[in-house]
DNA sequence: AGAACGTGAGTGAGTATTCACTCATAATTC
DNA sequence: GAATTATGAGTGAATACTCACTCACGTTCT
């Protein structure tokens, strides 16, 4: 493994066990098995390492899942996708998942609304069913609800209330997110 | 206000804009309007200070939602008793909520789990509606997916993506949740 | 081929700063 | 005036980042 994926790893092995500011540059640079001062030849700043870590991971996600999607043409096939992407990529690297809900908080405002997000993905999804299929009254409501059935499997992942793979989930997960986005809010 | 409210509220205001370890004991006291001084009277540390805010507030919100369904007899009364809590709490300290959303990631693992904490009380609403009313193959799942529903839409007003009060969508979230818990799950 | 030279990733001790916490003193309360 | 509460300058430990140095490896010269 080069020494900028070392690094890395090392960084968010701490970052999920203490918060970035928690981590020092020393653990980071024993763990990662290299010398502090070569931290900083492949990045400005601790925070700037963990800034990017969060970043092409988010960026991951959003593209995986609007991928995802890309060829779906019913409703009940782009809710399954998405569902599957976000529970498949949650299980095939967990760690750095684990990074990405934990870190969300700190870089929501840093994040650029311009391109995708996996928040957008899932309002676009929504918003082409509300034309061709079902009638949603409000789509950020619906959207955030429907996120949250996924979001929160994982997060109870992570508290251990779950134990296992996720996607093993996948039917019932799918199945209620489904029915979320095609009843009618009624208010 | 006394020097000890002072000093949480101070704390708090700091604590949801940076992280904990990010805030300063002096940034706390010089918007808490004491001495720096003055936090170690009442508090034995930064970090305790930190925990006792959380952990009271956890309490209190695991207390209310416990209260909430106390008195009622039917599912759809307590989930609709549930969601009105919960929401209601973080209309009505919105400072205090988000901290208490953006602060349990550190210490999920420090809660004591004998003690009722606000899934405890959601897992035995359902237990109960399980023996009565519905089927649940899968509890702690279903559990997983209704407080998804609830948390994601005050996650989303942290975000900036739901704006105003929560409590105005109290009938299409209960609605949601208690679809979610009545649905017996296929696999 | 072998010597001389150039390159840049990697290193880690050193440094300037920051910050949680202390404590002697002051102010306030009863 | 004694007890309690508040103050904020002071302290020492911790830490993010720097930079002069090493050395393995590739290139050029003779």
């Amino acid at each position: 493994m080069n020494t900028k994926d070392k690094i890395v790893l090392g960084a968010v092995q701490h970052f999920v066990e203490q918060s970035v500011a928690e981590t020092t540059t020393r653990e980071i640079a024993v763990r990662a098995g290299v010398a502090e001062g070569s931290i900083y030849r492949y990045f400005p700043s601790k925070d700037e390492l963990a800034w990017q870590i969060f970043c092409d991971y988010h960026r991951r996600l959003a593209n995986n899942l609007s991928e995802s999607v890309a060829d779906k043409v019913t409703l009940l096939d782009r809710v399954n996708s998405l569902v599957a992407c976000f529970l498949k990529m949650a299980d095939e690297d967990w760690l750095m998942f684990r990074y990405y809900l934990t870190a969300q908080h700190m870089y929501m405002h840093k994040i650029d609304h311009e391109s995708a997000t996996p928040y957008q993905v899932i309002i676009s999804v929504i918003s082409q069913a509300n034309d061709q299929e079902v009638q949603i009254e409000n789509k950020e409501l619906t959207a955030a609800m429907a996120m949250g059935v996924v979001h929160q499997i994982a997060l109870n992942k992570l508290y251990g209330r779950i134990k296992g793979d996720l996607y093993i989930h996948l039917n019932t997960v799918a199945q209620t997110v489904y029915q979320i986005v095609t009843r009618t809010n009624r208010s």
